[in-house]
Formats: structure tokens, C-alpha cells, sequence
DNA sequence: GCGTTGCGAAACTCAAGCGTATCGAAATTA
DNA sequence: TAATTTCGATACGCTTGAGTTTCGCAACGC
């Protein structure tokens, strides 16, 4: 054994270079970012934009689809810490990861894709479901799950239902809203109108 | 003045062919449907489905955005009648045309293109919102209104995040819910769920 | 019947983009 | 230094589809 003796030995010739790696994925949401749909997505567009040959791209890469893949995976959102004392606030902090990321070009690239693409990559989406969506579903619910307990939601709440009007209601804002950035105070208004309802006697 | 004498003389020559022009859109609509985004459409493959030349649409639509705009328009769907009675009802009638739409190849066309291709063809998105979403909206809005002054909704309304609540939830679901059709009586309970909202107190 | 126009089919030119191969240069190990 | 591998660039053959043209036939008015 020699001194220097990683888990895996290196191979001889020039590594690959980290740099080129990053800059295809960059290049990659960037365009998705732009209104680029997966199909219209092309590899010579990619590596064009990144500074890259298209072999560097195919040689780490077989296919368009794979690149997308990992290129979204390198998106994932850290969730924001819940403060776990009023379910409201939690509530509010989940909508405010939503409207913050549809302020953000990245944030759109996960939004386009999610909606226009879901049929004709049910790979991509699989493992995009995964990693993106999930984990906010899981905390979404589990906040209503502990509102439910402690006795701010009504104890017969329809969870999923609830969710449903949540996200539904924060995405229908960043789809259909007129253009600019979703006003600071919507995720709290989202909420607000959420529990309390529609209908007479607040 | 000959007696056969219409507004517009008819030009010499064999007349163009209607029923080839209905399958021309047909053909359309249905690659639409099955999940096609515009970018992927092609003249060829609608005009081999629609058994037509591609002379016969190159004569009719100068490109394929513009046989697009006219499909779309083609499906308008007529509003049911409201019955104008009690608020919460209408908003139900409201709800389950997106349901009946969602379940039918023909109606997720108008999503698909709805939610995918927005950015990317503003000119067919302008006339699409024009024809098939402002009816929808108008009527709700005017629901809304109408509970507002009966007393059935609260005074203090804020009508626009009332109808996000709505069709959001609803769209919510068309687009997230697992696979099959949506149950039955998903309108009534998103109503429902969006007049009492999540909070305690029924 | 004759002129005109639409029809479907097929061939054509042109452009975009895929995936592969080849090049000389650069980076690394032995 | 020699061997190996990656680098960006470029060229290549191939497929797809746009949009045009040409063909022989069909449908219409006169």
C-alpha cells in the first residue's frame, strides 16, 4: 500500500474536470429556467451555452433525459426549520417556500417542468416526485396532523383535502397571477382565508 | 343580379372540402390529448391522422400555431346554466365542469396546453385565456358577488382568493390526485371544505 | 365539354439536432 | 519521458419535420 490510496484507485490519464460538470448542469437549468420545455431541450444548445464540447456531455450522460434527471436532483430545497409552535405560522413558512421559489428563475425551472411534462416523462417525474415533492407533502401534513391534535384544525379534518387547498391555492397564484412577484403577504393571507373559510360568522 | 347570387359569390373551382377541415382539427385535438405538447406536434403527423395532404392544411392555416389557436377555439365549452339559487350550489356546477372536463381526453387538452406551453406561445395563450378561461372566471366571480350581498358569504371577501381557493384546490387535484377519475362528489366537498374552512368551530 | 380550383400522394430542398468519430492539446500517473 | 485519459472543436452520417412543388384525379360553374 502506498501512501496515497484512496477507497478507489485513481485511473491513469486526466480526471474529469468537476468545473465542466457543473457548468452543464447550470447551463442545463438555466435554459430550463428560460421556458425551455424537456423536448425543446437540446443537447448542442447545452453544451454550447455551458462552453463544453458535446462529448464531454455524453460522456458522463447517455441520454437528454438523464442529464435533466440529475440536473433537477441538484435542486432539491432545503426545507426551512418549523418552528413547531402555532400551526399557523408553520403553515405559512411551508406557502413562503412555494412563493419565494416562483420569484426565482431556478424556482420556475421546478414548477414548468412539474406541470408540463409529467406524462411524457413519467421517469423523470418519478424520481422528480421524490425528491422534490415528498418531503414538502410530508411536513405539510404532519403540521396539519399536529393542528388536528392540538386541537387547532377541527377534528374532523379532510388532510389531504386540506393540503389540496393550500398548495392549490398558493399554485394557482404563481400560474395564473399577473406578472411580477407574489406580494410578501400572501402565503399568511393563503392561510388565514384557508382556516377561517369563506363563509359568514368568523 | 342572378337569382343564386349569395353575400360572397363562390369563387369557380371545386369548393374546399369541410370534412376535411373537421378532421384536420380532430386530428389536432386528439394528438393534443394524448399528451402531445405544441412543440411536438407536427403538420405531418396530423395530417397522416387526419388522412388529409399537407397541402390541405398548408392552405387553410399558415403554420401550426395558427391551426392550434383554432382547435382550442373549437372547444369552447358551453357554460352550464346557474341556478341562481343558492350560492353554494352553483359554485358546485362550477367545480364539476372541471371535474366532467378532467376526465375526458378532450378536456385535458385545454390543461395540458393551459399549464405547459404558457410562456412559450403567448399569442395562443392570449386568445385561449380570451375564449375559455375569462367565461369561467366572470361566472364565478359573479357566484361569489351573489353570496357576498345574500349574506351567504362573509362580508369581508376577498373574491379574487376566494376563486383561487376554489379552482386552485380543484386544479389541485386534476393535476396531483392519483391515477382515474376524480369522485363524484369532490365538488361538493371542496365547497364545502372552502365555505367552513380548516379551523375549529364548525 | 372546358376552365378553374381542391384533393391526396409523393418527391423535393432545407434546417436542426442526434449520437459518433477524430483531432491536437492538456492533465495526470507511472 | 511515456502512457493514458479528458478536454473543446469540428466534421460526419442519419433522422425528423418544415414548407414547397408537382402530379393525376375530382368537383364545381359556365
Amino acid at each position: 500500500m502506498t501512501i496515497q490510496e484512496s477507497t478507489t484507485a485513481r485511473p491513469a490519464g486526466r480526471p474529469r474536470s468537476e468545473k465542466a460538470e457543473k457548468a452543464i448542469i447550470e447551463a442545463t437549468l438555466d435554459l430550463i429556467a428560460e421556458g425551455m420545455g424537456v423536448s425543446e431541450l437540446s443537447i448542442e444548445a447545452i453544451a454550447s451555452r455551458a462552453g463544453v464540447g458535446k462529448t464531454t456531455i455524453y460522456r458522463r450522460w447517455s441520454n437528454k433525459e438523464d442529464l435533466v434527471v440529475d440536473a433537477l436532483a441538484t435542486l432539491r430545497a432545503p426545507l426551512p426549520p418549523l418552528l413547531q409552535e402555532s400551526v399557523r405560522d408553520d403553515l405559512i413558512v411551508l406557502l413562503e417556500v412555494i412563493r419565494k421559489e416562483a420569484g426565482e428563475a431556478r424556482g420556475r425551472c421546478v414548477m414548468n417542468i412539474a406541470m408540463s411534462e409529467a406524462d411524457r416523462y413519467p421517469r423523470l417525474m418519478e424520481r422528480f416526485m421524490k425528491r422534490a415533492v415528498e418531503p414538502r407533502k410530508r411536513a405539510m401534513r404532519g403540521t396539519l396532523e399536529r393542528g388536528v391534535a392540538s386541537g387547532e384544525l377541527r377534528p374532523d379534518l379532510d388532510i389531504d383535502l386540506a393540503m389540496a387547498m393550500l398548495s392549490g391555492t398558493m399554485m394557482h397564484h404563481t400560474k395564473w397571477a399577473p406578472a411580477g412577484d407574489l406580494p410578501a403577504d400572501l402565503p399568511e393571507r393563503i392561510v388565514d382565508a384557508v382556516i377561517a373559510g369563506i363563509g359568514p360568522q368568523s
